[in-house]
DNA sequence: ATGCAGAAATTGGTTGGACCATTGGACCAC
DNA sequence: GTGGTCCAATGGTCCAACCAATTTCTGCAT
């Protein structure tokens, strides 16, 4: 038997079916982020539903990051919305600590890898211009200043995701690029954090420009690799200065 | 259980201080995934604030995939949880249409590699007798039903993610795995989809279990490979059926 | 008219109590 | 055993208040 075949059926949903009802309002309404919703009641009233259940599935949406409440004010859009969203909580463990920065490590470089593969396969003319543009600012932002600029830097693996195609990329790594910022304010002790990386960053456009998916991709290996040998570094030094 | 161990809570930013609270009496009474923990109407007693609270805190555990509610039965634990996370709500833009799922698949196509990988290099002797177990179950069921089994293919792959040591490949990839879900609910006509998948399940543990890294990454890309062919024909057909 | 302090209305946050729907176990007849 | 029936426990929903923060209005002094 194909146990596909008999699926769970659906009964109730309340909570779930006043999103839906939510999505279709926004979406008639052209609401912009920023803009304000109606007030809790007045969902309420006009979904024939109690006010307990449009919190509820307020609240879920709260939780995503969709929408913000101020209380005396009003429900607030912080985000686009459409019918059909992926949502993908990502739960790290311990904010700082080496480990969890390990593991955004691992996951950016399962990404960055086949991205950077994906964008020289698929980059046009323009891209590849584009992608220059970026490196050239980086490359002068890091010689004016002497060392890596998180800003810049970030600004061209961004154009890199964007011309892979597939907007995924983008999306989750900039997620977990949040997480590393907050590491990057509070330097573990390695002075000159991303300075290896900085050659790869040309190599990785040049592969790009060639049209070469598997040099792209191993340039983009190695990059990763020198951020994680920064990384091993600083918490190395990190456990012989807590030693003191 | 005990009971000094969920204090009544005082201030205010109520369902922050429940979560707080609740994140303290999981490690008291050091709760592990899959355990029941307290009814809403108790912790409600105990923390001296209104059930409505205790909910409104308990959906937005739910929302971030920490915890799962049933009806008629109670509410467990799904993760673990420890009291500085970091939550990173991701929502991307989805869909059913074919570059969505395309989209998801290049991205699995990435991490699975590098879960597999990964695995092959840091699995015990026990993890990977797990592993087998798992391989053996959804061959059995390959083999009674004739045809893919999602259900206990997702649980042979689950287990590789959760060997690799790093639990955001087995978040990332399961909030992507729902999406193919709703996919499946809406066949699109190719009746043995994930047929030809199945062969490398056993090559990538035979690559796991002999600890060849680059070896379970080859075949952990051949069958995101087969995957994407079958997508690929699926999407042929569609085009050719809505044709008439 | 203008400015501003205080009152009033609006809105999200919390409470307590009630009832419904589902679950799972206990018990029973066959 | 198998299949029912009942029942207590539990999450889901509802209602009607009240609290707390915010916004808006009002009216008086200038």
């Amino acid at each position: 038997m194909d146990q596909n075949s008999l699926p769970p059926i659906q009964t109730t949903a309340r909570d779930d079916a006043v999103l839906k009802a939510l999505v279709g309002f926004v979406r008639a309404e052209a609401l912009q982020p920023g803009e304000r919703l109606p007030t809790e009641r007045i969902l309420a009233e006009r979904l024939k539903v109690s006010r307990n259940t449009v919190r509820e599935a307020l609240t879920r949406w709260e939780g995503l990051g969709l929408v913000e409440r101020r209380q005396g004010s009003g429900t607030y859009l912080k985000a686009a919305v459409s019918p059909d969203m992926l949502h993908m909580p990502l739960t790290l463990a311990g904010g700082n600590d080496f480990t969890s920065l390990m593991h955004t490590l691992e996951i950016r470089r399962a990404l960055e890898a086949e991205a950077a593969a994906l964008c020289a396969e698929r980059a046009s003319p323009a891209d590849i211009a584009e992608i220059k543009r970026k490196l050239d600012i980086m490359e002068q932002a890091f010689r004016t200043r002497d060392g890596m600029s998180s800003e810049e830097d970030w600004e061209f693996h961004q154009a890199v995701y964007r011309v892979s195609g597939n907007p995924l990329f983008e999306q989750i790594i900039a997620a977990m690029h949040e997480l590393f910022h907050r590491f990057w304010e509070h330097p573990l002790g390695v002075r000159d954090f991303g300075h290896a990386s900085f050659p790869y960053h040309r190599t990785i456009y040049e592969c790009i420009a060639a049209r070469d998916p598997q040099g792209a991709r191993a340039e983009a290996l190695k990059l990763i690799a020198t951020v994680e040998d920064d990384l091993k570094r600083g918490a190395a030094k990190l456990k012989l200065s807590s030693q003191t």
